[in-house]
DNA sequence: TACTAAATCAAACGTTTGTTTGATTTTTCT
DNA sequence: AGAAAAATCAAACAAACGTTTGATTTAGTA
């Protein structure tokens, strides 16, 4: 039996991936059969066992590779110099927005795991804490340089702050059809859909950071 | 065997849904089988195909209880006269941090089927769009009347705003652990440390409310 | 070309799954 | 008390599950 320890994955194994995320982000992991992969990846059954060792095994190595691809993006944004302390709120909330909308299987994933009661693996619960750390420390970082320069207010809850910003994007992605339902934007492509609401979703985000964080003389 | 149409639950039946509602939140609809349930509620297994009809139809009966229990709670919070828009607003934003922190088992469940691609069945999709419209419906209601009393700004996005109230809620009920380790609050027990989050939360959203709808003038 | 290792396959393995059966106990009602 | 209905049970059912096996094909190497 083929094993891999760590981070090598082949063009196969990759394929498998991807396809057992958009069938977890479906259909949820228990709800999901490896014979399902199988088909859909158009697989033996028994590959998933050889190339991986095991159902368990597979999804903890989806999480591997698309945590690292996470946190990856996440500091290319923060790593943004010479900005005000506003401005780098604004682009992290930018980031949020494509990050999450651009990887919804994974994300859609990474919520139903958050929401078990008892975790599946050490391992995965160990990469979703470092990912809500991350974020956590990157609006935390901005925060106090803001509040160092005497931009920001002092009495921020960088937390709850992050809950909100998560929370809506999770919120609003989890229920798009709803939001296009009750705001009559049937007529839209889902290409046009979904940047009219990154959009609008950015502008909402950032007018309630700014409000929560800046003094009223910002401007 | 014996079959319900709607509504009339024993007491048996309404036990045998709140072992299946904590299971189904802890490990899922389909990670947690007939046999868990009826061993935690200490029946025989057969018991649930003859008091429901079948796993589904246990799960259908689930929504049906505790949504209609829900939109009551909703329907009393939004009955409130003589207050003004931004005291009716508050209310609803501690009944939607009471609601769901209430039921966080139901909500969980909820927020499952919410990520599951295709739906269950119709009848649960139907409940939860309910669900989610009279919640939508409430804060669109209590804004337009703001509006009409020239108390709140013109350019308020009710989907939005509506998605960080019950986005931001959500982000904090299934990160709590996370929040309580982050913010040094493990000292407290869960009672107190509810409590606190409540308050917290409540400050939070209200302030962000105020912010975003009504005018700077506003006290 | 011949040898070796990797990849792929159909089939079978033993469990667990949701559901049904048929007998038995408990409850209800006259 | 006695008949009828409801509730409960252990057992069995077929189907689906994750995984393993052992044979076969493909790819790489010398």
């Amino acid at each position: 039996m083929l094993m891999v320890n760590k981070m090598e994955y082949n063009a196969k194994q990759l394929q498998i991936i991807q396809v057992a995320e958009r069938l977890f982000a479906g259909k949820g992991f228990s709800g999901t059969s490896i014979r399902d992969i199988a088909h859909e990846a158009d697989i033996n059954v028994s590959m998933i066992s050889y190339y991986f060792g095991s159902k368990e095994k597979l999804i903890e190595a989806l999480f591997e590779v698309r945590s690292v691809e996470s946190v990856t993006r996440l500091e290319t944004i923060i790593a943004n110099a010479d900005l005000t302390p506003l401005q780098k709120i604004f682009i992290l909330i930018d980031g949020a927005i494509d990050r999450l909308m651009g990887n919804q299987c994974f994300h859609n994933i990474m919520l139903r795991e958050q929401l078990s009661g008892e975790d599946r693996t050490q391992v995965i619960s160990d990469l979703i804490f470092e990912l809500k750390f991350k974020n956590w420390e990157g609006l935390e970082t901005i925060i106090k340089e803001g509040q160092k320069k005497g931009d920001f207010r002092e009495d921020v809850n960088v937390s709850l702050l992050s809950a909100t910003l998560y929370g809506t994007v999770n919120q609003i992605i989890t229920t798009q059809s709803f939001f296009k339902k009750i705001n009559n934007l049937e007529h839209l492509t889902q290409e046009e859909f979904e940047k009219d609401l990154k959009l609008k979703l950015s502008k909402h985000l950032k007018s309630i950071f700014k409000a929560t964080v800046a003094y009223e003389t910002i401007e």
